[in-house]
DNA sequence: AAGCCGGGGGG
DNA sequence: CCCCCAGGCTT
């Protein structure tokens, strides 16, 4: 993939995103500066937990704690009980902490780069790249299981994950640019959870399509990882 | 690299 | 009813 076309696929992502992008709470209007605080909840919620089942958490804990320092001076009970129904409490007592960091010891400033959220509690590569994009405009491509599968159907990757994750990465970081790194993220995930399904992907709707090798190939019926860690496409069952 | 952690929604 | 998810941490 050349720059050129890479930069043409994301532009065509962003426009698509642009018409299509639903309206999240913790999303803001491009004019508007994110809240740092406000990305990392949503985004410490968002691991492998639904839109769905994040909202209303989301919406409580941004009313009750409307700063990182009235989260910080937070009971962690408290905020253990609030979190209940989410699951992966983990999550939570590392949630707690990283505000009673960032309030006190970063005078309630969170790190403004990827490698800088990387060090909180809970943050992962996938996070610290989410949030760098979002909140701070860092060209950063973070891969969750959603961006995985569009790239690896965009780019036909076969063969162990380990292998493909190298390449993945690869393939990212051609995308990594500073025009609008935090929609185009977002854009990517939206395109993989709402049109470029598992099961049913519509693509008749994506705006890769044309440019789409798992397409081009007839395999975008399904998609599946195997226990032994292989990706592999299975060819749409003939009719 | 593998196991573990929760719960809900979609197929 | 099974599968899988806007992952990260520990071993």
């Amino acid at each position: 993939m050349t720059p050129a076309s890479a930069a043409r696929l994301r532009r065509r992502l962003l426009a698509w995103y642009d018409g299509n992008g639903r309206d999240l709470p913790w999303r803001v209007s491009t004019d508007a500066t994110p809240d740092p605080y406000r990305i990392w909840i949503s985004e410490i919620m968002q691991q492998q937990t639904t839109v769905a089942a994040v909202t209303p958490y989301f919406e409580r804990f941004v009313g009750r704690w409307p700063t990182v320092q009235a989260l910080a001076a937070a009971q962690l009970d408290d905020v253990l009980v609030a979190w209940q129904g989410l699951g992966y409490y983990a999550r939570a007592r590392n949630f707690h902490k990283t505000a009673r960091i960032v309030a006190t010891e970063r005078d309630g400033r969170f790190p403004d780069t990827v490698e800088g959220l990387r060090e909180l509690p809970g943050v992962g590569a996938y996070t610290a790249a989410a949030i760098g994009a979002i909140a701070f405009e860092r060209p950063a491509v973070a891969i969750d299981a959603n961006v995985r599968l569009v790239l690896a159907r965009m780019f036909a990757l076969y063969g162990p994950l380990a292998a493909t994750d190298s390449r993945l990465v690869e393939i990212a970081e051609r995308f990594a640019a500073p025009d609008r790194p935090g929609d185009f993220i977002q854009a990517l995930m939206e395109l993989g959870e709402t049109l470029c399904s598992r099961r049913a992907p519509n693509c008749e709707a994506c705006p890769w399509r044309a440019a789409c090798e798992a397409r081009r190939l007839g395999r975008q019926e399904s998609y599946r990882e195997r226990a032994d860690g292989a990706i592999f496409f299975r060819r749409r069952p003939e009719s």
